[in-house]
DNA sequence: TGTACATCAGTGAACGCGCGTTCACTGATGTAC
DNA sequence: TGTACATCAGTGAACGCGCGTTCACTGATGTAC
């Protein structure tokens, strides 16, 4: 129990989260005012303490929730752009290792397109406040590996093992891929991309995706 | 005259422009109150208003102008990167080209690393509110082209001229540059490499522009 | 050169606003015997 | 099963703050004759 119809009004923090996240969703992490959410659950302002140590930590919450659905999207591009999963069996595995990396972008880059409020949020998350830095093999990014950078990771492991990435051209790789991607969904979302058309910007990503991919492998 | 000592307390308007810079190059935009802003020149908050028609239009002349220091930044990168500046008989100014694009892309970046308000203010005014699009060949970004826009169209013109770039292959290159280097700039500045070591990022953002270069013009 | 007057750049006080946070509280939930 | 009591999740009112903006004003600057 303790969860269904109990919260003295249910379980507030859950719902102060989830009222977040659709306050978030327009107008991204600026919209999350400790006043609007406790307001938009029906609660008082002062409620919200019982939960969260302060507005900070309440819209951190938010924004892993936001994290994890930029990792959700990008993780179904990254299946579509991989048809027939299984019957890799050893034929082209290659392909689908180009396919991964190429629905990582995608999906990054139209999950900013589609919910920009939650983007912004979710980049938010992937900031590294400390930055103890192992200056070992690659660049910690967080104790914890957000999802999405994790995927994008275990792509470029799958072009390695595909042999479609040689050692040395792995390195810093992730870096390239994030930042044209990343930037690509910026300057759409706030830039000088900001209202174009979908009919210019889609091809245009798929075209900025297509030639990051080209520029790490080289030679096709 | 009109111009020296005499604003009533002098030329109010640059004065607030100048302060709003200072104030930006720690904060960013949200730097810039109308209050701060006017109480740092010591004068009364509303005498603004006789320059600006309220605080979005003040915060827009500093953004210009943050802009034009992005551009002067760039420029700085690029006439370094192009040793022997006119002894280009015809040798190689197939180099001069790619040293020039190295250089929009590195002053580009490290403009955003050395001045995170200003490159903050900057990219804000390349935003492209309205958006009239017109679909021809290119993009179209601003009635007026934003000077490190163009910067980069030159480069890239300059990469056509001398070869290294095919018609086909230049062909949204703008925004293939464009975004990897705003994307690693966006990423040092507020994402995941927040707070990194001068000399992991350094290396980094070298490698991020040579690879994305390489993947414009394919085979070197 | 001197006076009268319009213009224009500033002042000073006040407005209403929504914010995050703190205080002392209340009333429901759950536990012990 | 019933009562006594601690716990804990919420309330309601208030705080001080800095914001952008508006109002009616003043006093210096510059122009006309």
């Amino acid at each position: 129990m303790a969860e269904a119809r109990s919260y003295h009004h249910g379980d507030l923090r859950s719902a102060l989260v989830e009222a977040g996240l659709a306050l978030a969703r327009q107008g991204g992490a600026e919209a999350l005012g400790l006043r609007v959410v406790t307001r938009s659950v029906g609660v008082s302002p002062n409620a919200a303490y019982r939960h969260f140590a302060d507005r900070q930590a309440l819209v951190l919450a938010v924004a892993v929730e936001a994290q994890g659905l930029l990792a959700r999207a990008m993780r179904e591009e990254m299946d579509s752009a991989t048809p027939g999963a299984d019957n890799a069996d050893s034929a082209d595995n290659g392909e689908r290792a180009v396919g991964l990396l190429r629905g990582v972008g995608l999906g990054y880059i139209r999950f900013a397109l589609a919910e920009p409020g939650w983007f912004e949020l979710a980049v938010l998350t992937l900031k590294n406040p400390g930055a103890g830095a192992d200056p070992g093999a690659s660049v910690q990014v967080e104790d914890r590996v957000p999802p999405p950078y994790q995927l994008l990771l275990d792509a470029l492991e799958a072009m390695v093992e595909a042999g479609r990435l040689t050692p040395g051209r792995r390195r810093n790789a992730e870096w390239v891929c994030w930042s044209a991607v990343h930037g690509f969904a910026d300057l759409v979302t706030r830039g000088p991309l900001f209202g174009q058309e979908r009919s210019v910007i889609e091809p245009l990503a798929e075209d900025v995706v297509e030639r990051v991919i080209q520029g790490l492998v080289r030679a096709p």
